[in-house]
DNA sequence: AGCCTTTGACCAGCG
DNA sequence: TCGCTGGTCAAAGGC
């Protein structure tokens, strides 16, 4: 059991904990801070597909320096735990405030859920647009211990990364995929506990429908899309900061935001049936098509992810044909993204000062959070990374640090060259697409959560 | 009033 | 044909 999985563990008894005792409580570990000794590892497409990527050069840090969840690396990496924000984060439409407070909210769930695998996998519309009446984050707080890894392959996906682990995300409100649903059924499936709701996209003539299959303590273990939105996104509600408010239409930035939002959209939220009660234990999936109407210059997709026995061959007969029919009807290939938002967390007392040089050009108060948001930007020419920093309601001392882009240059020298590994270069994901084209996405978002010292 | 969820009933496919 | 099962309908009720 790694530190971190160990410090959930230890929690198991006391499922309350807010976030912020969480972090006390790693900070008071033996083993250090959340992490004594961090595994860094971002995710790649081969990674989802279980292939082994090393981390990045002198990504590895020691005790002293900050810590961080980390996406899931390969599977056979060293078990790590991650703590992701993916179904309304960003900012695209879930505010940090939001972001802040679910993740102070589900913490304790985090510890509650440390017998679950969680990780995140790509949902196509699972994008964290929030809807209008959404006013609690409905993001998912993924969490991961042991080796676990996602996996979305391809239709002709090797045997390899069929072994891929089992997984699980927690989901407050699966509908929050930024599109509205209309529930329109529920049932209890055959040899499952978990009941199955039927959603359909409200849009007029949008034949999107989706099924959410729950576990008995309300996660969302399944989530199943059918169909093609035929209509854009509704636009995240007024109010909410949004980021790409901020850039020019067209801009670099705005376009890597769009690139970044369509990729969020695609998030298939999947769970793994890590619960004792759940019959798809060994034979998870999720299938689905690219519901975005505005998707179009992107892949459509079709992700699965399955847990390590979860062959085709091994779904039983009435979810392969589920499994498969919507593979067939929808396109011809998967994508293979994850939702790129880092939680971190950190003991280091320099917290706010990432060792680069940031200009501070806005800021604003948030509803619901009396401490105001602020908004910096790189301030090394042609850099494009900026960074938001909020700081909690409810606890000040808590800071959550939005990283948005990827640094062109490195660490200032003048500045303390150990934060260099929180910077927003660290969130360089390489991964390939499903035609096995690398793409690297400067546009990474990572979000760190950090205590501050004052 | 409109939209949503709930829930029992109904329908269709399959063995 | 019948029973089982998943998916859908639609009335009722809540917000």
């Amino acid at each position: 059991m790694t530190p971190v999985s160990s410090f959930f563990a230890e929690d198991n008894e006391s499922d309350c904990r807010s976030f912020s005792q969480l972090l006390a409580g790693a900070m008071a570990s033996p083993v250090g801070p959340i992490l004594g000794r961090t595994q860094w590892g971002f995710p790649t497409a081969e990674d989802h597909g279980g292939k082994e990527a090393a981390p990045p050069e002198g990504k590895e840090k020691d005790v002293a320096a900050p810590s961080f969840f980390t996406m899931p690396q390969a599977s056979a990496s060293p078990p790590c735990w991650i703590l992701l924000l993916s179904s309304r984060l960003g900012p695209y439409g879930i505010s940090h405030q939001e972001a802040l407070a679910h993740v102070t909210a589900q913490a304790s769930q985090v510890a509650h859920s440390a017998s679950h695998l969680q990780m995140p996998v790509e949902t196509q519309d699972g994008a964290s647009w929030a809807q209008p009446n959404s006013t609690a984050v409905g993001s998912s707080l993924l969490e991961q211990k042991e080796a676990s890894t996602s996996v979305s392959e391809t239709a002709e996906g090797s045997q390899a990364r069929q072994r891929t682990q089992a997984t699980s995300i927690v989901i407050d409100k699966p509908s929050d995929d930024g599109y509205n649903w209309r529930k329109y059924g529920q049932k209890v499936v055959k040899g499952s506990e978990c009941p199955r709701s039927y959603y359909k996209c409200t849009h007029s003539k949008c034949p999107v429908k989706k099924k959410v299959e729950r576990s008995l303590d309300g996660q969302v273990t399944e989530i199943i899309y059918k169909g093609e939105h035929s209509h854009q996104r509704p636009p995240p509600p007024n109010g909410n900061i949004d980021l790409a408010d901020n850039l020019e239409p067209g801009s670099q930035d705005d376009m890597g935001f769009q690139s970044q939002a369509r990729k969020m959209n695609r998030l298939i939220e999947q769970v793994p049936a890590d619960q004792a009660h759940r019959r798809d234990q060994e034979r998870l999936h999720v299938s689905s098509e690219q519901p975005s109407g505005s998707d179009d210059d992107e892949e459509a997709d079709v992700s699965e992810v399955r847990t390590a026995e979860g062959s085709d061959a091994e779904l039983d007969p009435k979810r392969r044909k589920l499994q498969t029919g919507a593979i067939e009807s929808s396109s011809s290939h998967r994508t293979v993204t994850e939702p790129r938002i880092i939680v971190q967390t950190t003991s280091d007392v320099d917290l706010l000062d990432d060792g680069y040089r940031w200009r501070k050009y806005g800021q604003k108060v948030v509803k619901g959070n009396p401490n105001p948001r602020s908004y910096y930007k790189c301030t090394s020419p042609g850099c494009n990374v900026r960074k938001q920093v909020e700081r909690a309601s409810t606890n000040p001392k808590a800071v959550i640090t939005t990283y948005e882009g990827k640094h062109n240059h490195n660490v200032p020298a003048a500045r303390n060259s150990s934060h260099k590994a929180t910077d927003g270069s660290s969130a360089v994901v390489e991964r390939k697409d499903s035609g096995g084209n690398d793409q690297r996405h400067g546009d990474f978002l990572q979000m760190k959560q950090e205590r501050e010292v004052i």
